[in-house]
DNA sequence: ATGAAAGCGCTAACAC
DNA sequence: GTGTTAGCGCTTTCAT
C-alpha cells in the first residue's frame, strides 16, 4: 500500500526558507499587505513551498479563519427517495452550480443525510463544513429552508419561494414559460386546454397553475377546474391522470404537462389508446430534457436553462458568503418555448 | 440578514454540564471505551448537548483526527471541457456514490479544479479535505491516477484500468456487454458489423474494441478492421462516422455504437438517408440511457448498472480509507442486453 | 520587515 | 471515573 507520507507542514515550508511560520503564511496568502515582506525572503518563501508541494491544510486553514471555501448543496428530496441526481433537472442544476463554484475556487459538498425536519436536521448544518448552503427545490411543505435561515449560515435557493426569508434565490421564469405555452396553443385555435402538474407540495405546482388560469382568462378562455390534474414529476401517474382527463364529458383538446416525463407518460398512454398526438390532441411539456426531442412526436415543450439556473444561484451564494449586504432577490431566467410536432392547429389534420 | 451567531463548542456543553472538555468529547463520540463515564454525568452531557443541539465542529474534529468524513470525487472530464454531470453516464454513477457515501455518514465533495498534469495537480489532494478520492473514468492517456497514487492518499476508481497502481475500482463488464451483442448480432444472421466507439483514449474503448475483435471470431466471423471507426462518447461525429462505414464497397448490415449517445446520432443520419433501421441496418447501443428506449426505433442497448458501480467503488474506498489492508479487487459488474426494435434478422423484412 | 505567542474547537495521552 | 495538558496546522494580534 503507498504509505501515507505526511504531508509538509507551513512549518516544514518556514524552516526550509529560515523564517518564522507567521512570515511563511504573510507570504503565501498575499495577506496582510500593511505588513510587507522584503522581496528576498519572499522568494526564498516561495520556492521553499514549490520544493515542497506544499499544500495548504483545508481543516487547519478553515479552523483557523472560519471559512471553507467550500459551499454545500442540499438536494430537495421527495420524502422517502435517495434519488438526488438521476434525473435531469437536478443534473442541469448541479453542473451550473459546479461550473460556477469551481470559478470562484470553492468545491462543492453534497449534503447525504436526509433532512427530518428543522429541529433536528437545521443544527447539522453549523458543522462548519461548508461556508454556505445551497438548498435545490426542496418541497414547498418542507421547513428547510426556514429552519437553515434560524442556523444562521449564508443561503441561497434554487425553485422555490425564498424572500420572505431573506434568502436569494434563481428559477426560470414559471409565469413566462407558462404564458408562452397558454399562448402558443390558444394561437392554434384550442380552448379547451387541461394542464398535469407535478406534485403538489412543489413551489412550481403552484406558480404554474395559477399563471395557467391568469392567462387562458386573459387570452379570453374560460378556465375548467375539471381540467385541472395532477400527477408526479417522475412521470409515475401520467397515464391514469391522462385517463382521467380523456374520460371527462367534454375532452380536452391539448394537454399542458408541467414536465416531460409527465409529457411522455401522456404520450405513451395515448397512443396506446390510439388517440393521435397533435391531430387529436396537442400535448406540451416543460423543461426540454434530451428525451423530448426523441420521444414520438418530438415534443412541443418549454426549456429551463438549468445551468444558468444553478450558476445564477450558487454565485449569489457567493455574494452572501462573501458579504453581509448582498441582497435577496429572485432571479427569475427566460424559459422559451420550443415547438416540436407535438401541438397543432385544433381539429387539423396536421 | 440574519446573524450568524456562534455556534455552541464542546466548551459550552462541558460548562452547562459541569465537567471538563475531555468527559464530554468521550461521552460525545463513545469512544475510549476503556475510560468509562459514570452513568449521571453521562446523562447530564448528552442533555446538556441536545439543549445547546450542540454540533461538532468538523473542521475541528477533522484537524485533531486526521479524518473529514467526507471523500472526493474526481470526473474524469475531457480536456477543455467542464462538463461533469450534464450526460446521464456520470449522473447515474454520482448517484451510487451518494448512496454509498450517504449510508456510510460521509459527505461528498466534488473537486471542481481542473486537472492539469500529477506534477501540479496532485498535491492539490493533500490539502486534508477528504479521507480518499474516487476517480470517476479519466482518460486513458492522463496522469491522474498514477499521479494520486504517489501523493498517497486512498484512492478508488470507477471505468479504469487501476490493478496496477494497486487502486481497486468498479466497472461494467464490458467483455461481457460487448460479447452479448455480438452474440445477439451473429444470431440474427449478421456477418459484416461495425464498431464505431467513443474517444480512442478511453478505457472503454480498448475493452469494447478488443472484445469486439475477439468475439467475432470466436463466433466464426471475420473481423474487418475497415469496419472499425470512432467518434466522440457524446455523439458527435456519429453521423460522419456512419457515412463513412456507409460509403464502404461492402457496407455493414449492422453497427455497434459504444454508447447510445453514438447510436441515436446513427440512426438519425441513417433515417436522413433514407435507410430504414432495422430492416437494412440493425443498431446496437451501449449504456441504456432514458432516451435509448424513445428513440424511433427503440434501441436495442446494453445496460450498465451505473448506481451500483457507483456504490460499489464507493465502498471499495471506504475500505481503502477504513483499513490499509483493503485488496485492490477491479469488480465488474454485470451488464444487461437490453433487446428493442433497432436489430432484426439480416435481410429480414423486419 | 519579521518573530513570538495565542487561539480556532476538538481529540488523545497521561495523570490522578 | 474524571481532569490536565498537549497538540493538529494554520492565521492573527501584537511586539520588536
Amino acid at each position: 500500500m503507498t504509505e501515507q507520507k505526511r504531508p509538509p507542514t507551513l512549518l516544514d515550508v518556514a524552516r526550509d526558507a529560515g523564517v518564522s511560520s507567521n512570515t511563511a503564511s504573510v507570504v503565501l496568502n498575499g495577506s496582510r499587505s500593511n505588513t510587507r515582506v522584503s522581496e528576498a525572503t519572499r522568494q526564498r518563501v516561495l520556492s521553499a513551498a514549490a520544493n515542497l508541494s506544499y499544500v495548504p491544510n483545508a481543516m487547519a486553514r478553515g479552523l483557523a479563519q472560519k471559512r471553507t471555501q467550500a459551499i454545500g448543496v442540499l438536494f430537495g428530496v421527495a420524502a422517502g427517495s435517495t434519488d438526488y441526481v438521476t434525473n435531469p433537472y437536478m443534473a442541469g442544476i448541479l453542473q451550473g452550480v459546479l461550473e460556477a463554484a469551481g470559478d470562484a475556487g470553492h468545491s462543492v459538498t453534497i449534503y447525504t443525510q436526509r433532512w427530518v425536519n428543522a429541529k433536528v436536521s437545521a443544527p447539522l448544518f453549523r458543522d462548519g463544513r461548508t461556508d454556505g448552503v445551497l438548498v435545490i427545490a426542496p418541497p414547498a411543505t418542507a421547513d428547510i429552508l426556514a429552519g437553515l435561515a434560524t442556523v444562521g449560515i449564508p443561503l441561497a435557493a434554487v425553485a422555490c419561494e425564498a424572500a420572505e426569508l431573506e434568502i436569494p434565490s434563481a428559477d426560470v421564469d414559471n409565469k413566462a414559460g407558462v404564458e408562452a405555452v397558454v399562448t402558443h396553443l390558444a394561437a392554434l385555435g384550442h380552448t379547451r386546454i387541461a394542464i398535469i402538474t407535478g406534485e403538489t407540495d412543489m413551489s412550481s405546482t403552484a406558480l404554474r397553475t395559477l399563471a395557467f388560469q391568469t392567462t387562458l382568462t386573459a387570452a379570453g378562455i374560460e378556465f375548467d377546474a375539471d381540467l385541472v390534474t395532477s400527477c408526479t414529476y417522475s412521470g409515475a401517474g401520467a397515464e391514469s391522470a391522462f385517463l382521467g382527463l380523456w374520460n371527462r364529458q367534454q375532452r380536452p383538446t391539448a394537454i399542458f404537462a408541467c414536465n416531460d416525463a409527465i409529457a411522455a407518460g401522456v404520450a405513451r398512454a395515448a397512443r396506446s389508446l390510439g388517440v393521435g398526438i397533435p391531430e387529436e390532441l396537442s400535448l406540451v411539456g416543460f423543461d426540454d430534457v434530451p428525451t423530448a426531442a426523441m420521444v414520438t412526436p418530438p415534443l412541443t415543450t418549454v426549456r429551463q436553462p438549468l445551468q444558468m439556473i444553478g450558476s445564477a444561484a450558487t454565485k449569489m451564494l457567493l455574494g452572501r458568503i462573501a458579504g453581509d449586504f448582498y441582497p435577496a432577490t429572485a432571479q427569475l431566467l427566460a424559459p422559451e418555448l420550443i415547438v416540436r410536432e407535438s401541438t397543432c392547429r385544433v381539429g387539423s389534420d396536421r
